[in-house]
DNA sequence: TGTACATCAGTGAACGCGCGTTCACTGATGTAC
DNA sequence: TGTACATCAGTGAACGCGCGTTCACTGATGTAC
């Protein structure tokens, strides 16, 4: 990105690999595949192999940069929360961070199915580089906003633990619903309505 | 299965790829592929095409036969309830339903995995055929469970719209998160411990 | 400022792989006489 | 009961495909003198 590296030979081949992977997840998930990416990057296929070790490195760094694509989009739907009292805004904050990762889900099903890649498919590399949940950024988000609600005494603190749990399952599933299960291209007044049901009635529940 | 067609060349060679693709999604489901499955068979690859137009039928019956299996899976849970009253039954049941789906999911992860291959790669294909929700069988058991509750008093009529979709978001997340997720691997008592706190925060939530 | 050199990002050709699918065929089967 | 025949399940060889990865290489770049 810098002026130097700009000038050197391609650039930063690396991150316009990553930047074609994206929009090929984004409009062609099945063509997916690192000798395509090269391609359209203009460069030869073993040109990736300067900046990734091998093709489940490059899918590992795409999977990253979606995730903080999808944190970005969660925040957009707390950010703009009217003061209220604590307990109401941090209820309103964990209702903004469900919704915002089921609308991404919706809007780019494509980058959806790819962001957990590396906890998936590497299992055992994750592990071994110390990957834990907490360190997957939608994840922390979820984490964060439920501290807030017991800080707020929004949920009991005897409620705490676990809710992660019912509440990444509810808001992950009810995505995978709208992707890939009976409700995929249903109308955008029918999804919106059910993802709403689906975060108040798992907020209802875990308190 | 018959006499007749087991003497007949091969027998019954489509159920006979059907059960080895089974096996192959069972044990490694990387290396399922038309070729392999008529391989396991001892058959030739082009065998396969006088009993599924192509791969993508073969893998619609496989789905067609894990879903069947998830159904006994999920009836299994529910058969041994000791009767109570009408309204607690009705609730028993539906949780039955909710673990009942998540054990297969953990206990069959590679079964799991293909369940839904028909709904979601060959959507348009799928919908041609007139497949709707009702007719994908751990769904339709879920909307079965949910009607008894309204009928057993334990539901309130207005509640129900949309239930279903609050309960598989939920349970479908929770499975996913065991065997994608952050919980993959995780000790048999945590993942107990949590598949029961998803289930009975999601029961609580639509009530 | 100019030249020799070391670095290393990207090349291009090749590798072996397994895949899904097709084709003309063969030979075991059930059937009609 | 025996023979001729039609059916059609399964064969085996071949097709083209795109994949991930390797290798010895080349040539633009930044650096040391």
């Amino acid at each position: 990105m810098s002026e130097r590296s700009r000038s050197y030979h391609h650039g930063d081949l690396r991150a316009a690999l990553v930047t074609e992977a994206l929009e090929i997840a984004r409009t062609e998930p099945a063509a997916l595949s690192l000798r395509e990416v090269t391609r359209r990057a203009g460069v030869s296929p073993a040109a990736a192999y300067r900046h990734f070790r091998d093709r489940s490195a490059l899918m590992g760094a795409l999977a990253t940069e979606i995730q903080h694509r999808m944190v970005s989009r969660m925040r957009a739907r707390t950010a703009d929360l009217e003061p209220a009292d604590p307990a109401r805004e941090a209820l309103l904050r964990l209702r903004g961070v469900g919704l915002g990762y089921i609308d991404f889900a919706i809007e780019e099903p494509g980058w959806f199915e790819l962001a957990f890649f590396g906890s998936a498919e590497g299992a055992a590399v994750e592990e071994e580089a110390g990957s834990s949940p907490e360190q997957v950024p939608p994840f922390a988000e979820l984490l964060a906003a439920l501290d807030d609600c017991v800080a707020a005494g929004a949920l009991p603190a005897e409620r705490r633990a676990g809710a992660e749990f019912s509440c990444w399952s509810a808001v992950h599933g009810c995505a995978e619903l709208m992707v890939h299960g009976p409700l995929r291209g249903a109308p955008p007044a029918v999804v919106r309505e059910v993802a709403q049901r689906v975060v108040d009635d798992i907020i209802t529940g875990i308190r």
